[in-house]
DNA sequence: TAGATTGTTAATCGATTAACAATC
DNA sequence: TAGATTGTTAATCGATTAACAATC
């Protein structure tokens, strides 16, 4: 296999959409071919072939890919074999759906603890956790050494408890909140931009704006005759 | 101004950056400059100019550029000057935080309804609107006609869902869930991809893969000394 | 075998960055 | 004026795609 930090940054993001492709095979489906991953995801077949190379999956002429291989080398990779601790604050819907429903275990990620500002909830169970107050947030997270903090606060909150977070020593923050932080320069800030997703769709609506995977090349889309 | 098909999608996913940083901005600035907006968002000046200049935005050698006509230009740009309509699918919490939280209207879209399939939820009010059943999404989105159709329910119920939503005639789909979505050709789907971030977040957490935003450009990162 | 597929090298394409003249 | 900044052209960089030999 490759040396992980030789993946570009595309790449890397598109190896989920392989695993929830494969995922979505039929059980029996032994191979899968580049040819086929592509033609369904709307990508170029050898880019598709490049990608998993990159990830050390060799496939078979004739034959492609083995599924079950393919599907352990990717999620393998994806989580660099190791789990990594998360702490969220921020227990409204989003904190909430985060928590319970999206499968963080699933890619590695363990939350240790959640945090909320809201009197009501410190205390009370949310999707399996036990809500924290604020006060608690630095000398938990100096105590817990969380590989990542997730802030899913309203907009105006977040630049404060990004604060906390650095003080408290995490280096690396996904931000949900719709707007701007300023962090030091060892700190790593990644933006949620559903913003950014929501300029594409507008463009998209416009139709003044070629898709990032343009219509043009879904040609051999199998999909048509179904509905 | 230019063509808005001209600026490319990675350009388009930056302008809501743009936004949001000047919205962080203290009241009284009148003028910011390519290079502090570059600093600020860990770019490169000659980007953030290339950017602006792409939705018509012109500067002021010596002084910059006005923050209010470019916060001004770069809303107009984003939401194309038109109201997007759009229905929701799926009342969980993912559902209700983007009904609720997310400032569509501040981006140009409408929530026109919103369904579920779980009888305790039909018919009640959540974040504003009343829930409909699904057995009402085919007619209503045939009267409707939403702009795009959002996906917010269990991975396993995603793609039927979507088969709904392409029956009632939405042509752009933007999907929550954490699976791949099989279209026609003449449908878009895009994905609100949590994976791909957390591919990104474990990379940048293994320090094995350089950030998107290179921590060594930061240098001139202005809030070092604050904490 | 014939034909589909992999895997790799070379060419193309698009986006970023460097260099620099113009402006105030 | 001097110096910071804009805006544009050219060079660089990285990612995608084309071409094709190797494989089964």
């Amino acid at each position: 296999m490759l040396p992980p930090h030789l993946v570009s940054p595309r790449t890397l993001q598109r190896l989920p959409l392989y695993v929830s492709y494969l995922h979505s095979l039929p059980k029996d489906a032994l191979y899968i071919s580049s040819t086929e991953i592509a033609a369904q995801l709307g990508l170029h077949p050898v880019q598709v072939r490049k990608d998993l190379a990159a990830v050390g999956a060799q496939g078979r002429p004739r034959l492609g890919f083995e599924v079950q291989t393919l599907l352990r080398l990717l999620t393998t990779y994806l989580n660099g074999g190791t789990q990594h601790s998360a702490v969220l604050v921020g227990m409204g819907h989003l904190g909430r759906a985060l928590a319970a429903h999206l499968g963080f275990a699933h890619y590695g990620f363990t939350i240790q603890a959640v945090f909320d500002n809201d009197q009501n909830l410190v205390g009370s169970r949310l999707a399996g956790y036990e809500v924290q107050k604020m006060e608690n947030l630095v000398p938990l997270c100096q105590t817990l050494k969380p590989a990542v903090g997730i802030i899913t606060v309203p907009a105006e909150e977040a630049q404060g408890v990004c604060d906390l977070l650095v003080q408290a020593g995490v280096r690396v923050i996904w931000n949900f909140a719709p707007t701007h932080l300023a962090v030091p320069k060892d700190v790593t800030v990644q933006d949620e931009d559903i913003a950014a997703s929501l300029a594409l769709i507008t463009k998209q609506i416009l139709g003044q704006q070629p898709s990032l995977v343009p219509i043009s090349r879904k040609e051999e889309s199998v999909r048509d005759g179904i509905l």
